[in-house]
RNA sequence: UCCUCAGUAGCUCAGUCGGUUAGAGCAUCUGACUGUUAAUCAGAGGGUCGUUGGUUCGAGUCCAACCUGGGGAGCCA
């Protein structure tokens, strides 16, 4: 008999005739002649409860029904006689498909918490909090691309191996096939690294940007969407060693036209999320909800379901570093010494503390910070006519802080070149990008979003560990 | 990497001023119960107190180092 879905099962109307569903246990319960079981198979957070007559079944084989069993059962599909479900299955057949001696599966019918589960990551897909974000991650990469090809955006893979630091962005991982205790050696004692793999020293790859540069600058309109890699020793909420990014590169647009695109997508993003993942956005909400009950009343968050209604309905606020400066020069916590560290002159870099304020109080919705001082971003940026300041935007998301980074590049030649000079880059390893500059340049933008810091917000988990089903980070690669 | 808090049963935690045999809830097991909703009720089993060293007549408790985890900072998306 033909498996159905529990997804599909819970939405039927028709109570005819025999159903197979296979699945894993979430509980079992009941009485002397009655059990009921809570099966669950992932296409939906909701369990089908199982109606099991004891008389009828092998004692030996119910026993051996506990939390986190696979099972097969056929039955009957009726209307429920109890409250708390629609739908439900009188069994009259039932097969073990895959024992879990409840002596030693880790996972129990009750709460546990986030840090446990990520010591069980090959087992917290089970739980419902991971089945919600697995099924709503998935929503979410479906919608970037639905999103960009809407658009008459070009997909770009970008290598993930590569050659040169370009962006300067972190810290790499080195991609080499040398023997790390008995590497070549040149004359001077260095590696030779023309005896590795690709004649050169190689890297995984910290941003797709520049590549996606070179294909913007042919097909108008491109974006990337795949892993990155810092080496950073970041040990944050917020910081992964590897994560997803998506960075959308498109030609004739200015800053301005930046904005507009970043906030169209995080907006479509959120409204996708609404429509498609009601009864995950649901669990997770009271999941939140649930765990806000420790925090302070100050701290406590925004329900999530009103907290992404509140994103789409106003716009983000968009300002320049200098008029933050401005802000937080002149606001309380500045005035009275709360900053840690103090707001004084231009030009210095904006602490969390500082972006954290302005989201969080100031604004009170997501930010976008343009036109920072040209020291403290990287060279790729175009540069303002003041001689100062270089068109890059940082949106800000209360809770997450930095979620977009992006700019205008910089698209006149002798200006990138001489920043380039200036900031002491290897302009070898930079030809082909300086390339596009001599050939057929044009004005264009582009930014890059962390994905999983967009899952942070739509999910509203606290630690990007749980958002992602196997988390790199330092001293961790387990599963 | 820095600051800070924590590590006690499978899980979540309590453990007073350093003092007898280290406790609870949940989970598990056994029994009871005619439809339960994290079922309920009764009982049972379950411990290298993160590791190593030190102080002490005596350490879960005090000290040191290390390991692991949380939060904050930096780096950034």
């Amino acid at each position: 008999m033909k498996r159905t879905e529990i997804k599909s099962l819970l939405q039927t109307n028709e109570f005819n005739g025999m159903v197979n569903v296979k699945g894993w246990v979430r509980t079992k319960r009941g009485s002397k002649n009655v059990a009921f079981i809570a099966l669950n198979d992932g296409s939906t957070i909701h369990n089908v409860q199982i109606v099991v007559d004891v008389n009828q079944f092998d004692v030996k084989k119910l026993e051996k029904v506990t939390t986190g069993a696979a099972i097969s059962v056929n039955g009957q599909l009726v209307q429920s006689k109890g409250k708390g479900q629609t739908v439900e299955i009188i069994a009259e057949e039932l097969e073990m498909l895959g024992e879990a001696d409840p002596n030693k599966y880790p996972l129990q019918p009750k709460k546990h918490s986030l840090e446990f589960l990520r010591e069980i990551a090959h087992l917290r897909f089970r739980t419902n909090t991971f089945g919600a974000i697995t099924r709503l991650r998935h929503a979410m990469i479906f919608a970037v691309h639905k999103f960009f090809t809407e658009r008459g955006f070009y997909n770009i893979h970008s290598p993930i191996i590569t050659g040169s630091d370009a962006e300067g962005a972190g810290e790499m991982f080195r991609v080499s096939v040398l023997d790390p205790k008995n590497p070549p050696l040149k004359e001077d004692g260095s590696i030779d690294f023309k005896k590795d793999f690709f004649g050169k020293e190689t890297n995984l790859t910290v941003s797709g940007q520049l590549e996606a540069e070179l294909a913007a600058l042919a097909l108008s309109k491109v974006y990337t969407f795949g892993p990155t890699f810092r080496a950073e020793n970041s040990n944050t909420p917020r910081h992964l060693a590897e994560f997803w990014m998506i960075e959308p590169e498109v030609a004739f647009n200015d800053i301005h036209d930046n904005m507009d695109l970043a906030e169209e997508m995080l907006k479509y993003l959120v409204q996708y999320a609404l429509d498609n993942c009601e009864d995950d956005l649901d669990f997770l909400s009271k999941r939140q909800q649930d765990a806000e009950k420790d925090k302070k009343q100050d701290e406590r968050q925004m329900e999530l379901i009103e907290k992404l209604n509140f994103v789409l309905a106003h716009d983000f606020e968009r300002i320049t570093y200098t008029r933050a400066i401005d802000i937080l020069r002149n606001s309380k916590p500045n005035k009275k010494g709360k900053f840690v560290f103090p707001v004084k002159e231009w030009g210095m870099d904006l602490q969390s503390e500082h972006e954290r304020y302005l989201v969080e109080k100031e604004f009170k919705k997501p930010v976008i910070i343009t036109d920072y001082p040209k020291k403290i971003k990287a060279f790729y940026m175009k540069q303002n006519d003041d001689g100062n300041t270089v068109r890059g935007m940082d949106v800000l998301f209360p809770q997450i802080g930095e979620i977009i980074g992006g700019s205008q590049r910089e698209e006149v030649y002798d200006k990138l070149y001489a920043r380039i000079k200036e900031m002491n880059i290897e302009e070898k390893t930079l030809w082909w990008y300086l390339d596009t500059r001599r050939f057929g340049t044009v004005p264009h933008s582009g930014y890059g979003l962390g994905f999983e810091r967009l899952m942070i917000f739509v999910s509203g988990m606290s630690n990007i560990r749980d958002v992602i089903p196997f988390p790199r980070t330092p001293q961790n690669a387990e599963f």
